[in-house]
DNA sequence: CACCAGGCAAGCC
DNA sequence: GGCTTGCATGGT
């Protein structure tokens, strides 16, 4: 990969595998929204960035030199090298596929605190919904940043959110989730679960510790392990997962999650959250068109 | 109007 | 322990 300075733009050359669509569509992530073809805007933790690709290259906007190489390069995992994983994974018949559609996922490096809250917003609900409550919430409590003429807002941090009550949360009309969030923001700035520890913690431990807020449990779990800790095994098994795993591996009879749990772990071993990500993406894609 | 959406907790046995 | 049910809200 090749960083250039072209006025106030970067450019990255010779990136390989990273495909916007793939890395913002697979569902890790809810705040960036596609403003025209090979091109998003969104921000994570407090910044935002513009990035459209442009032929072979990606043109950034709204970042300087600086910025990218202390945040965003370590936001978008420029240090994984796909290409092992994604042979390794093509050993199995229907990775090879899954791998081929989704080609160019890159698992991100999210703010650990916004995918706590916005993965505990997720459970039963749509995505379209869920980014909807995340840009209420931030909008109410982040910081705006204006950019080309839109509005667009930071996520939150803990101290910004000490002293908050429950019916300040009611207007996100996140339901029944409301108060999970509220607990879990609670828990954080009482110093009842640390996140600073949450990092250094074996998996396990920091899984444990997860699943002690209200409104986490195995799925939720996984997916903070896997988006927010960059605990790449973690394999969060959703109704898709389930779907998808079903119909593939068990010629569309029911099972459960313990069985697909216990089967990716065998299959896929530390690769688990890779395999999750390409399949989710596949399964979106070659379920919905198969429903109708 | 039923049913579902990146599940989970509480209440049963 | 495993299994069932209620849960807020919005979309089809």
């Amino acid at each position: 990969m090749e960083l250039l300075k072209d006025g106030d733009r970067l450019v990255l050359r010779h990136v390989k595998d990273f495909d916007l669509d793939h890395t913002f569509l697979c569902g890790q992530c809810f705040r960036f929204e596609k403003c025209e073809e090979n091109r998003y805007i969104g921000v994570a933790s407090s910044h935002l960035l513009d990035i459209a690709r442009v032929g072979d290259n990606f043109v950034l906007q709204h970042t300087t030199l600086d910025e990218f190489q202390n945040f965003w390069s370590h936001y978008f995992a420029f240090d994984i090298d796909y290409g092992k994983i994604k042979h390794e994974l093509s050993k199995d018949e229907v990775l090879r596929n899954a791998v081929h559609h989704g080609q160019g996922i890159r698992i991100l490096r999210q703010d650990l605190f916004e995918t706590i809250l916005s993965f505990i917003l997720s459970q039963s609900n749509n995505i379209t919904r869920i980014r909807g409550i995340i840009l209420a919430f931030c909008r109410k409590f982040g910081k705006r940043i204006v950019y080309e003429g839109k509005e667009y807002y930071t996520f939150p941090r803990p101290e910004d959110l000490v002293g908050i009550c429950l019916e300040e949360l009611a207007d996100l009309k996140a339901g029944y989730r409301d108060k999970y969030v509220y607990h879990a923001i609670c828990a954080i700035n009482e110093g009842k679960l640390s996140l600073d520890d949450l990092c250094h913690m074996p998996t396990v431990e920091a899984k444990k510790a997860l699943l002690g807020l209200s409104g986490v449990g195995e799925k939720v779990a996984n997916c903070i392990l896997l988006f927010g800790l960059s605990r790449f095994d973690a394999f969060p098994i959703d109704v898709w997962i389930q779907r998808i795993m079903e119909h593939f591996y068990y010629e569309d009879q029911k099972t459960n999650p313990a069985v697909i749990a216990q089967m990716a772990e065998n299959s896929f071993g530390d690769l688990g959250g890779f395999a999750q990500q390409y399949l989710f993406f596949y399964a979106r894609e070659h379920l919905q068109k198969q429903k109708k």
